[in-house]
DNA sequence: CGCATGTATGCGGCAAGCCGGATATCCGGA
DNA sequence: TCCGGATATCCGGCTTGCCGCATACATGCG
């Protein structure tokens, strides 16, 4: 049974990282990190239907990456947990080098 | 064209998020951080298909996570750059932290 | 050269994700 | 209580992802 439950975490990790794969939500994810902001001012920034980010707020909601709060009639959402931008940041250098080496083959070959 | 560029990163990053969102590639990733593997050995480890593995290596090795190399008849296949592992291990730590802080709640509940 | 082993791919089908517009819900002020 | 602004959800439709089976491809050996 400690097999199950390794086997039930590994199923919501891949969900947690499934959240991340999408362009908008890493773009929320990164606005929110430099400051909490309500939906209105994130459809804004990103130039996206209000339906559109709600929706992509919500999946973020739902696997606690991001935290939300009633300020009037709006709702403010606030970045959950930091590390979560750490593992982006880490996640873009590898996409950083494997570019580069990418850069460098196609050079060799010309 | 800067901010085209920035874009086109943009969308890299997230489909580099999407090769991470499935429990068995994440499985496939761990596995491969102890030790470098055939696709073969891979497939009875995960007691899955070889043609699901051997896919689900393909999207890895588009995106540069893994590398593979032929070993006689066998291909063998490695982690191509460790700092994936680092940023999972950070997800999956932020995916702890969220259920702790759920299972707080709903013992607040009882 | 033909066979056996190991790996990759084509195929058909099904499940899940994303989108924008329209609509429902929630909240504060008049 | 009624209205307007802000947010969430429903809907219909399209795209993408994952799967297993069967099959093609590559490699080493006799």
């Amino acid at each position: 049974m400690d097999e199950q439950l390794r086997h039930e975490v590994n199923l919501l990790h891949a969900n947690l990282c499934q959240a991340l794969a999408d362009p908008t939500r890493i773009l929320i994810l990164y606005a929110l990190a430099e400051s909490p902001r309500h939906v209105s001012g994130l459809a804004e920034m990103l130039d996206a239907p209000q339906s559109t980010v709600s929706r992509h707020l919500k999946v973020l909601r739902e696997r606690r990456l991001v935290s939300s709060a009633r300020d009037g009639t709006s709702v403010l959402y606030a970045l959950a947990d930091p590390r979560v931008i750490d593992a982006l940041d880490t996640l873009r250098a590898v996409l950083m080098s494997a570019l580069s080496q990418q850069a460098a083959l196609a050079r060799g070959l010309s």
